[in-house]
DNA sequence: TTAATTATGAATACGTAG
DNA sequence: CTACGTATTCATAATTAA
């Protein structure tokens, strides 16, 4: 269907180890929350190489598992590797044990569970046919039914999977029906709603999903037959494949340091129409960018730290399938500096702070009572303080973004100077209702306009006339106001944005800006289907652009207590992200 | 009710000494 | 090559104030 010739040899060695870091994504928090008795026999277990299926079994249940967690285990993970199976069955100890835990590793289990149903496409290649019997023939639609709601899946869900699939279906089956509704965040209800002709075009969501698993599979079959001829060891430690952060971080250039001689080719099934620019946090826990990339077409993403661009940091990666020859940045160029982009902090600045470039602008800001202690810190001293207490304050102010404002005194930055440092026309977040609170996360959530428009620059010689835009999470519109200031006409924007004051933000820009084109607001990605979609695009005729940052709540470093990757439960939209992408993509490529 | 304030680590990458 | 120290990070939730 698409290219695979093209990139088929790159492919079959990045694979084997994807395979390798999602066994690690969810082997690592199950390990690490778990204190279960069985900790010697792991060496055991995998020094025991490949005995027969009984045996296998029964070497698991000695070690006190259930019949049923065993079989299954090995089901999911096929018998060779009796590490994945062990850490398997400590994952399903864990989640029948505590089940206060069960909706927090509901995410890994799907994840989990969708692997093991890659393995389980090729089980009947391996002799896994005595497992299927069990698997069958001892659970009925009840005990089925209790699994998977053990497992921590909804009554709602598992009823439904059963339903759909019916009660003979494996467990595996049915949580991988599950699963790929998820995944794609389609209800499976609302699909089955839906009129006829439109259904089709959902369901290419999921064909695509279907394809990303077979490539996963066949990727598997890769590892293990490396793995029997022993290269087990240097697959596992090279890390060629997992895409690496470039240092510096300039992506495909920037424009100091242009280095625009090089020209990408695209997987084919990547090339336009549209053209698409997604976005999200670059420093995301392992594997997510591969994930990512797998799903938005193959495409390699681009890095980049907006320090190039601006005053402060913002380390992000793109994917996108853009051109990126003969980009050009948004002039005036910003402020390049701290003390160019905030001038009245020059005479209080102390010479031991070597700052020039602020830190990633975020969403909260420090509070009074750091800059009281760090004011108290410092005023027994005439000039410079010790290096300890230097080596605080620094820390400090890198840590919250603090900038001088008086003798010895920090604050953290105003809501018009995040503002300005990101791009945005003074005032564009302030007033209309909004709190101080929310224009500080509104912000911090925000694209940086002068990247983001130079990568985006590329479209202004090619649709001169304007350009049709979907805009999802659309935010406080950084994709509209970059295309506006590259003068790039808004023909229709369809802007896709769950907060209320987001929305109402950007209907005030548009209007403030005179935009002559139609701005289309909606709330929420997931109520747009290949329906509504459809009726959008027949009207205004098709989308050239389709922007989006999905949510990075999860992803983010500075998240304490839900970075989940992209599972989690807001970071899962980007698969609706790709969803709504890929439905664009099949419209327009009928409407050809 | 909404808004403001505050305390709350860890995953990851990278440099360097050994 | 590893081990260890340093630096960075589109945030959440409990509590208090208004």
């Amino acid at each position: 269907m698409d290219g695979d010739a093209s990139d088929v040899e790159d492919d079959n060695f990045e694979w084997n180890t994807e395979d390798e870091l999602e066994i690690n994504d969810f082997s690592l928090p199950s390990r690490s929350s778990l204190t279960l008795p069985n900790g010697e026999a792991v060496g055991e277990a995998s020094s025991s190489a490949g005995p027969s299926n009984c045996k296998l079994i029964d070497h698991f249940i000695g070690m006190g598992f259930s019949k049923k967690m065993v079989a299954k285990a090995i089901q999911e993970n096929g018998e060779e590797n009796t590490d994945s199976i062990l850490e398997a069955l400590l994952t399903y100890s864990a989640l029948e044990s505590s089940p206060q835990r069960q909706h927090h590793n509901d995410s890994d289990h799907c994840s989990l569970e969708c692997e093991g149903s890659f393995l389980d496409d090729f089980s009947d290649i391996d002799s896994c046919s005595d497992n299927e019997k069990i698997m069958n023939t001892e659970f009925d639609e009840e005990e089925k039914l209790s699994s998977l709601v053990n497992m921590g899946y909804t009554v709602d869900e598992a009823s439904l999977a059963i339903d759909r699939c019916g009660v003979d279906s494996s467990l595996v089956e049915l949580t991988d029906f599950i699963c790929a509704a998820q995944m794609a965040n389609v209800a499976d209800a609302q699909l089955s709603e839906l009129p006829l002709e439109v259904q089709p075009k959902l369901k290419h969501s999921y064909s695509e999903y279907a394809k990303h698993k077979k490539r996963k599979l066949s990727d598997y079959e890769m590892w293990t037959k490396n793995n029997q001829n022993g290269f087990e060891k240097r697959l596992l430690h090279d890390d060629d494949e997992t895409i690496r952060l470039p240092n510096p971080m300039i992506g495909f250039g920037v424009p100091t340091e242009p280095c625009s001689t090089i020209h990408r080719t695209l997987p084919e099934a990547a090339v336009g129409p549209p053209f698409f620019y997604y976005e999200n946090v670059a420093l995301a826990p392992k594997g997510v960018w591969t994930t990512i990339s797998r799903f938005l077409y193959d495409v390699e993403p681009e890095f980049v730290d907006s320090k190039y661009f601006c005053a402060a940091a913002r380390k992000r990666g793109y994917v996108h399938n853009l051109p990126i020859q003969d980009r050009f940045p948004l002039l005036p160029f910003p402020p390049q500096t701290i003390h160019e982009a905030l001038p009245l902090t020059r005479k209080w600045w102390p010479s031991w702070d070597r700052r020039t470039k602020l830190n990633c602008l975020q969403t909260c800001i420090g509070s009074a009572k750091l800059t009281e202690r760090i004011r108290k810190a410092l005023e027994d001293y005439d000039c410079e303080p010790p290096l300890s207490v230097q080596k605080y304050v620094l820390d400090k102010c890198r840590q919250w973004n603090l900038v001088w404002v008086g003798r010895n005194k920090v604050a953290p930055l105003e809501a018009d100077e995040v503002e300005m440092l990101l791009g945005f026309p003074r005032n564009h977040t302030r007033g209309g209702g909004i709190s101080r609170t929310d224009r500080y996360k509104s912000l911090g959530n925000s694209f940086q306009i002068d990247t983001v428009a130079y990568h985006l620059s590329v479209l202004k010689d090619m649709f001169p006339g304007g350009i049709n835009l979907l805009s999802l999470f659309s935010g406080i519109g950084g994709a509209e106001v970059a295309l506006h200031r590259l003068g790039i006409p808004l023909k229709n924007v369809v802007s896709v944005e769950i907060s209320e004051a987001n929305r109402n933000i950007l209907r005030c820009w548009w209007e403030e800006t005179n935009q002559r084109g139609n701005l289309i607001d909606l709330a929420d990605v997931q109520q747009l289907n290949g329906d509504r979609l459809e009726q959008l695009m027949s009207s205004i005729g098709g989308f050239d652009l389709v922007v989006g940052g999905s949510p990075c709540n999860n992803l983010a470093g500075s998240n304490r207590l839900h970075r989940d990757g992209l599972e989690g439960k807001e970071s899962a939209l980007f698969f609706d992200y790709f969803r709504i992408l890929d439905l664009v993509k099949c419209i327009m490529t009928k409407a050809q």
